[in-house]
DNA sequence: GCCGTTTTCGGCCCGACTGTTTTCAGTCG
């Protein structure tokens, strides 16, 4: 069984937060949850970087003890200084640390004078009464614990970057109407574009903090008003969304849009940048001394400390505060970059419009080039074409083209891998085609070896082209198939294949690690909306964003080139 | 427990809000 960087990093965060109650050393505390966080970014396999022999120790945050811990962990599966903590303090005791208002000082009064160590001990003891009597506590912390420990239950789930925006506009308009707002900006990682956002920050800049966190606690759908101050307040929604609304003066817009923003380790690596020379830095500005030397935009911010620009996808903690000051930031790919999309769907599968429609909504963006790729035939569910209907689509598509001079559609499949390796269409059919999209689309639980292979040996088609989705996940309801990304990456790079970025709000397959995997390996990469419609074609953002993320330039994507490079980059013999 | 163009020892980001207090600890982001 692999072991995942996820593992492993829940692992160090479950160890920090029972340490944590167990009064250890603070910093020894924050190593732990810094490292945690420095492996869920890792690019890279921490399985596969011991199994090439490289030095743990080398990365960020990860030192002599807790290399030797990975590694332990890796080899035998077990944590050793975890299960002696664990035998102290109840593993559990970390969970009731999810519930809002609740840290380790108070659960650890709870434990250790109430004897709770879970949730239902905790209901109990607060229903009774017993929670307000301890010293710390009070009537109104006791109901706040019973009114929140259902959601701690599920507080793990981050919604889609898509649903997020649609509860931001509505929430951006409202305020926006408030007297006095002068703008409105949705920071955190909503602003860097992650895939899925865990709560909403958002900044406002107004002379007077108090008129706006009142309007905004005001608002319409504010299910529960969690703080509530003078230039701060948080909410949650009916949605179950929590937004953290932050006022500040226009002086400080640029040093409070960076520290909302993050994230947290960008932030405290600039920090600490600050410190070195000689500045302070907090939401409010620059400052040395009390005079503040920057603080109106990012860009001056960024310029105090020595260093150009970060665009806010970068901001994770990957490299990007050095690479910036080495001027070795990428140059990100961009809407403008992009001349055309290589995976949508048709009625003739399961998309909603007609070919002609989905033309002509890809010709009003502008594009060079649509390539039709409908499912094949073992995809019964989606009505998938076999050999006959896909040869009256080539026709269709080439009567299409006769008629169209300012873009070509190209003929295409998203033809199914079998559980053999072997396409679901015949060579014949497939060579007709301008380029062939393979997919995965059934036997997920493969043995890892075994899926390798399989997506390997699809990819020994001289047709196959270009591996759609090729992790296999749906964001909250099914994890990636087990398989080795970087070996199916190397067979791509050898073999004249790409990659998919598949741009769906639920897929956004490659993740942004993966994509800067790929960079890493020079293998190029397609950004494709996996339309089903002619509004879904404008997904292609969300695939970019997913790109950004991953440090890719136009010079990475396959889909910026023009339509005749593009051909030869699809001609692999 | 990590880390080092000040350091291999001695530091470790910074501020707002709440509830329980009577000046602040705890929590959060």
């Amino acid at each position: 069984m692999p072991v995942h960087n996820a593992e492993i990093a829940e692992l160090f965060n479950r160890l920090a937060d029972l340490l944590e109650l167990e009064d250890a050393n603070p910093f020894r505390v924050r190593a732990y949850r810094t490292a945690a966080r420095s492996i869920n970014g890792l690019s890279h396999n921490l399985v596969d970087l011991l199994g090439a022999g490289e030095d743990l120790s080398k990365l960020p945050g990860i030192g002599k003890d807790l290399a030797g811990k990975i590694r332990t962990f890796i080899e035998t599966g077990k944590l050793p200084l975890l299960e002696q903590v664990q035998a102290r303090t109840p593993a559990a005791l970390s969970d009731l640390m999810k519930i809002e208002g609740l840290g380790p000082k108070r659960v650890k009064t709870l434990h250790q004078q109430l004897h709770i160590s879970s949730f239902e001990d905790l209901q109990r003891a607060a229903r009774s009464g017993k929670v307000r009597a301890l010293a710390g506590f009070g009537a109104k912390t006791e109901a706040l614990i019973l009114e929140r420990l259902e959601a701690a239950r599920h507080a793990d789930i981050r919604s889609r970057l898509v649903d997020a925006e649609d509860i931001a506009a509505a929430l951006i308009s409202y305020l926006e109407d408030c007297p006095g707002v002068k703008q409105v900006c949705i920071a955190g990682s909503y602003r860097r574009r992650r895939e899925t956002v865990g709560d909403l920050d958002i900044l406002v800049t107004a002379k007077q903090g108090t008129p706006v966190t009142d309007h905004f606690v005001a608002y319409d759908e504010v299910s529960e008003v969690m703080s509530h101050g003078k230039t701060r307040s948080t909410v949650h929604l009916r949605s179950g969304m929590q937004v953290d609304l932050r006022v500040v003066p226009q002086v400080s817009y640029g040093a409070a849009l960076l520290y909302f923003t993050g994230s947290r380790a960008h932030n405290i690596s600039l920090r600490k940048l600050a410190i070195k020379k000689g500045f302070k830095l907090n939401e409010y500005g620059l400052f040395r001394g009390d005079k503040r030397m920057a603080g109106a935009t990012e860009t001056a911010v960024y310029a105090k400390l020595g260093l150009p620009y970060i665009e806010p996808e970068l901001r994770e903690q990957r490299g990007e505060i050095e690479a910036a000051r080495k001027g070795k930031l990428p140059k990100l790919v961009g809407r403008d970059d992009i001349r055309g999309d290589l995976h949508c769907h048709t009625r003739a599968t399961d998309g909603h419009d007609s070919l002609e429609a989905m033309v002509t909504a890809a010709r009003k963006l502008g594009y060079e080039y649509l390539a039709i790729t409908d499912h094949s035939r073992r995809l019964s569910v989606a009505h998938g074409l076999d050999r006959k209907r896909l040869l009256e689509q080539i026709r269709r598509i080439d009567k299409l083209n006769e008629q169209l001079n300012d873009i070509v559609v190209l003929k295409s499949i998203e033809v199914d891998i079998l559980e053999d390796g072997s396409l679901d269409l015949p060579d014949g059919i497939l060579g007709q085609l301008d380029l062939v999209v393979g997919a995965v689309h059934y036997m997920f639980n493969l043995t890892r070896k075994q899926q390798t292979g399989r997506i390997i040996r699809a990819m020994d088609n001289p047709y196959f082209n270009i591996l759609a989705h090729p992790g296999g996940r749906l964001l909250n309801k099914r994890p990636p198939y087990e398989v080795d990304m970087k070996k199916v990456m190397q067979a791509a790079r050898e073999r004249g294949c790409f990659l998919e970025l598949n741009a769906q709000p639920a897929r956004l397959d490659l993740t942004d690690t993966d994509c800067m995997l790929a960079r890493e390996l020079q293998l190029k990469v397609v950004i494709s909306s996996d339309a089903h419609s002619t509004a879904n074609l404008d997904y292609m953002r969300f695939g970019i964003n997913q790109a950004r993320r991953g440090w890719l330039g136009p010079a990475d994507v396959v889909n910026t080139r023009r339509l005749a490079e593009l051909r030869k980059l699809f001609r692999r013999h």
